[in-house]
DNA sequence: TATCCCATGTAAGCTGTTACATGATTTG
DNA sequence: CAAATCATGTAACAGCTTACATGGGATA
């Protein structure tokens, strides 16, 4: 499972409560991966029961007590061998895109609004990513490869527009 | 659900059996979505039993019974509306990216095998892409629409080439 | 005083994948 | 003669989403 080990790479950065992760998962991974509350818990659970990761109860003064994870030699290891193994083949699946196919079967101005809602989403988020890209630390090895993946998701975006703007105007 | 849309789009094309919609997934839409078989069964039983589709029972001289099934008015109805729909939002999961981000924690040598790999992988996929676009119609209107899907992807191809070219060098 | 944030989890349902199971015909 | 293609389906499991459920502290 590909979300057990984004979690334990965010452990073996710092210890971590679900809802911790879940605010990882919304920010810095976002433009790859996503992650909801309910899957992260099941996840930290599966973890701590396979002896990838401890939990330590941290008594919260005023706020809920803190269920703080951390990672094991063990999940390390997993980890580790996770990043080294053959990669799991991915397919995405674009429902847009289905639209778009059997946009035939939709009325002109009808296509035209769905590529003209997927421009401003796709232009709303590559803003996103710029923003965060300029607010990025570019010291470390580890900080310039966590940027690589956000330059990709920039690069594509990128791409994204293009192609709407082309396919918009064949079909005006 | 998304899936059975597309199904009841080739279906309005013309009557298939699960059998020949496993071909239409796996050549048409390969590039945007993906099905098995056991979805695809799963699926039109569900469009059956909703009144979407109807099936006839053609025996096959010497081939094994085809279960052919038709779109309904009923089904058509429902693909218009699902076009008309607000889009599902989506998101996609990239495990490479995933190891990128934590890629660290990998041999810088281990590194550039993942990225070499992916970049022989998005090669494959660009000429495959290329070769079905230089074979396709381009007639109507909406054979322009299938084509401008498939040039989405041809798009993020090169797009994620040129990442690669660029991650590679600076990771070199 | 109402809403947001912190923080936890459970339950049910839907979607997707893998493995099991069968059998005739066509092609190399 | 072996392998691929045509054609059907079931069972079990894995992964993801949505809704339900709780409650205190901070902020507007």
């Amino acid at each position: 499972m590909v979300l057990a080990h984004i979690i334990l790479g965010f452990l073996a950065l710092a210890p971590m409560t679900g809802y911790d992760l879940k605010r990882h998962f919304d920010s810095t991974v976002g433009h790859f991966w996503s992650a909801d509350r309910a899957q992260i818990y099941r996840a930290l659970a599966t973890l701590v029961a396979d002896g990838h990761a401890e939990v330590e109860t941290v008594a919260g003064s005023g706020a809920p007590d803190r269920q703080e994870h951390r990672v094991t030699d063990a999940g390390r290891a997993a980890l580790a061998a996770w990043l080294a193994a053959e990669p799991e083949r991915h397919v995405d699946r674009d429902p847009f895109l289905a639209r778009v196919f059997f946009g035939a079967d939709l009325a002109p101005d009808a296509l035209l609004a769905l590529l003209a809602r997927r421009r401003a989403e796709a232009q709303t988020r590559l803003a996103d990513y710029e923003r965060l890209r300029a607010e990025s630390d570019t010291g470390t090895r580890a900080a310039r490869l966590r940027l690589a993946t956000l330059d990709n998701g920039i690069a594509h975006l990128r791409a994204e527009l293009t192609w709407l703007d082309a396919v918009t105007e064949e079909f005006a």
